[in-house]
DNA sequence: GCTTTATTGTGTACAAATGACACAATCTTT
DNA sequence: AAAGATTGTGTCATTTGTACACAATAAAGC
């Protein structure tokens, strides 16, 4: 089953001994987690995505097993930390992928030949698979994006860029992106995304990425303003042919007790 | 594990020849769904559960095991068919529950005498489990609710008057109804919770049960019909002394598109 | 240095919605 | 026939949404 693996080569680049050990010992049976690891960068909501090196066509969502005495938020918080670095993140489940048919299996497992793995791995690893998808949103500057062993490398791409992903990571990825989208006002989008400081334009062309499509910008603006989650900085002395904007950072105090209510933004 | 203990008559009482199979050959191991099947009577929101029989303190969630050839969704909706004979529900998955403390063990598991119980069933029950939250919404008036052999009872109850439950579940019930509270102007809350026939003061009140607040009777009235999603039929004839209402009935159609694009209900 | 160009911050004006309340209509009870 | 209760709809002030306008200003071109 090409989703286990990926995951075991994700085990290994961490921990190269757990391959010494029992599977069905050390896991959960038949059950991962994925994540998608949402940012944003060149005016454009990223993922990323790791690319199968070796003759397997496909990229992979970071995912893993999960440990048998860990709870399953803990097993996405690790996963997410293994492949970014990140440690506090914004981290939320949205879905629960069970379907029998995600599991397209290939004949990739059989042919791996690396040291340490065993039939009895494989076995284990070819077992129907239950994921629970996770959706993290995370500044990518602030991201170090570790390939592992399986993978050529690990990459941030855009969304409207999305090559082959392997089993049903494609579809995780949609309905991970329908979720923040429908969830915009209730999720922290601004200030996990962004950089400290930002301008309005910036702001708004990342909830236009969200919502897919365009705001007016004045209204978006002045909006924006009247919710006093904002500290306006000194002028951006940037080079353009046009009036310098202000830069802004959040409040984090005042945007967390907003961010309870929820706020909308539809123009 | 007193949840798998619940499960396991809930098998019995549908195809009692399970008990007599290997549980690791028959289901995926460690994993459930539960049910919050929810319906509205006598002006209140009301959720199915069991009542344990036998010495055991608790009700439970209707819930099961995932068969190894069946979709995680497929199983929730055998579930809702084996409790309340509902055929095509309103079903949708919200939430996994993977921690490590949901599963409070006592043991109640190891009491159990019943024939054909085998000390490898109970061994098999007591591992950890992980479980897929279903919401569904129903008439209750098309239910016919079916305890199992462990239960004295499966009941109908407020939510305001739930009585104490087994593991994790009330904190299940919680997330579900903050789900369809969240998500009120994307589910078919009229269509499945009313009957057929309903007046206007009955779905405004069906409303403020999931909103718990109070809705202005005018502008709930005015909003609703401006939706263009009912038909109006001949008047009510009922024991009040005061204005007969109107009775009316969805226009599935006009219902299912306007459904699609979400409709609110702020007053 | 002056003009041009692009973009920002804010203003305005109309449309649509929300929210609070009013009142006649009408059905049963007395 | 009158009283009491609830319905269907009306009204209006307030808020929010939407579209567009315009001066301010930073950099580039001449």
């Amino acid at each position: 089953m090409t989703q286990s693996f990926f995951y075991i080569f994700v085990i290994m680049k961490n921990k190269p001994s757990l391959l010494t050990m029992n599977f069905s010992e050390l896991f959960v049976p038949g059950l991962s987690v994925d994540c998608v690891i949402i940012g944003f960068e060149d005016h454009k909501l990223k993922i990323l995505i790791l690319k199968w090196n070796s003759d397997i066509d496909g990229w992979a969502l970071p995912g893993g097993f999960v440990l048998k005495n860990e709870d399953l938020d803990k097993a996405a918080i690790r996963v997410l930390k293994e492949r970014t670095g990140v440690e506090l993140p914004f981290l939320e489940q949205f879905k629960t992928f069970g379907n029998l048919d995600r599991g397209k299996r290939n004949n990739a497992l059989e042919k791996v030949k690396i040291d340490g793995i065993t039939p009895e791995h494989i076995e284990w690893m070819n077992q129907r698979f239950i994921s629970t998808g996770y959706v993290s949103l995370v500044d990518i500057k602030k991201c170090d994006p570790r390939p592992d062993i399986l993978s050529e490398k690990i990459d941030w791409i855009a969304l409207d860029e999305l090559p082959n992903l392997i089993l049903d990571h494609k579809h995780i990825v949609k309905k991970a992106i329908s979720f923040i989208k429908n969830q915009i006002n209730y999720l922290p989008i601004g200030i996990t995304l962004l950089p400290e400081r930002f301008t309005m334009k910036e702001l708004q062309l990342l909830y236009e990425s969200i919502l897919e499509k365009k705001l007016d910008r004045g209204n978006f603006q002045r909006k924006m303003l009247k919710l006093d989650i904002f500290n306006r900085h000194e002028k951006h002395l940037e080079g353009g042919a046009h009036k310098a904007p202000y830069l802004y950072s959040f409040d984090h105090e005042k945007y967390n007790k907003l961010l309870e209510q929820g706020f909308s933004f539809n123009s």
